[in-house]
DNA sequence: CATCGTCATGTCAGTCACTGACGTCAGTGA
DNA sequence: TCACTGACGTCAGTGACTGACATGACGATG
């Protein structure tokens, strides 16, 4: 028999989002978390790097998602395509992996707290500086690169918040192309 | 004779910016800044919410500023001539209040440590929600200004970033326009 | 089958950011 | 003269996070 319980990661996880949920960001300690999961407070910085990390695992899903959508799209496409063409083969990816009620209540948690905004603004800047050296990568001159990152993360996230707004019943990518087109107008006018 | 020496704020925050960029952010504690400020530890506290604060002092000046521009720009200007307003509004006055070289060292402390860029991501995440708040205001519909808040942010990020950069010269404002213009021949495209 | 290293965890002691409660004393106004 | 306030000090915490070291099940190797 093994001398630990298998799979303390997730049920550090598991517990986390559960307490976090209940009792707020703040108010639960990690002693609170490693004790609903059974292990010390030491086990649990050892699988991650700190408190907020816990609702970020699968930061990278996403970013090599969309970096791979902008490499894998066609020769010769503008700048905007591209973007299009990301936020379309990301956002569905997104779909498939993540359960839409999963995802507003974790919203929820983030929502609450400044420092989890924090993090999550982080995370969006780091996908835009990622598509951005992506563009350069393809050709794109480094200004361009940087303003089409940005616009990516900005249809993303307003997009994202949409999805998972109480009562919302459309697709994802379908909000995204909504915004586009929205963008585009905006910008044209 | 005063019991203390006046403006324990100014000389906490003036011990701060130095030891950060001697030291670095982490590796100067509170304690540290508050000995260098001639105060103790607590005191340091109830001028600054935490110790990022410190170098976010005058937060709100930009984002009053930007708002203030939304609210000034002409009527029946179209949302991109309203951001391009603000911008130029905005971007000279910081100009007026800000040195180049005090930006620049502030600007590589912020850049050296993820928890001061963080709070800079927030920072200019509030600015989108205010001026998005402040288009809708005008009667702008919500999806177009929160795109809209977002693209003012972005293009006065990436500016300001150039601005600071070693051996740019040019103006702040002049950046920006060029940058708005690059959006706009990135999004027609 | 004995032994040896690895790996995930526990244990312990410590640093540092941040907070609440309370005391102190110069200045200010009645 | 006296009560009050404002700015600070003092002290005793809590909680996030880290480094160093111990432990014991497991797999590999002889």
């Amino acid at each position: 028999m093994a001398r630990w319980a298998p799979g303390a990661a997730a049920r550090l996880h598991e517990a986390a989002l559960r307490l976090f949920a209940e009792r707020g960001f703040e108010t639960t300690s990690v002693a609170d978390i490693a004790a609903a999961a059974g292990v010390t407070e030491r086990t649990f910085f050892r699988h991650y790097a700190d408190k907020r990390e816990v609702l970020f695992g699968g930061e990278d899903v996403l970013l090599t998602a969309f970096v791979g959508a902008v490499q894998g799209a066609p020769a010769g496409a503008s700048d905007l395509a591209i973007v299009a063409h990301a936020l379309d083969a990301a956002g569905g990816e997104l779909q498939r992996i993540r359960e839409r009620e999963q995802a507003r209540v974790r919203g929820a948690i983030v929502a609450a707290n400044v420092a989890l905004r924090e993090r999550e603004q982080l995370k969006m800047t780091r996908i835009a500086a990622a598509v951005a050296e992506a563009l350069r990568a393809r050709g794109t001159a480094p200004e361009a690169a940087d303003l089409a990152g940005d616009l990516l993360v900005s249809v993303f996230s307003n997009a994202f918040a949409r999805w998972i707004a109480p009562g919302e019943t459309r697709d994802l990518t379908a909000i995204q192309t909504e915004l586009l087109d929205a963008l585009r107008a905006l910008v044209a006018a």
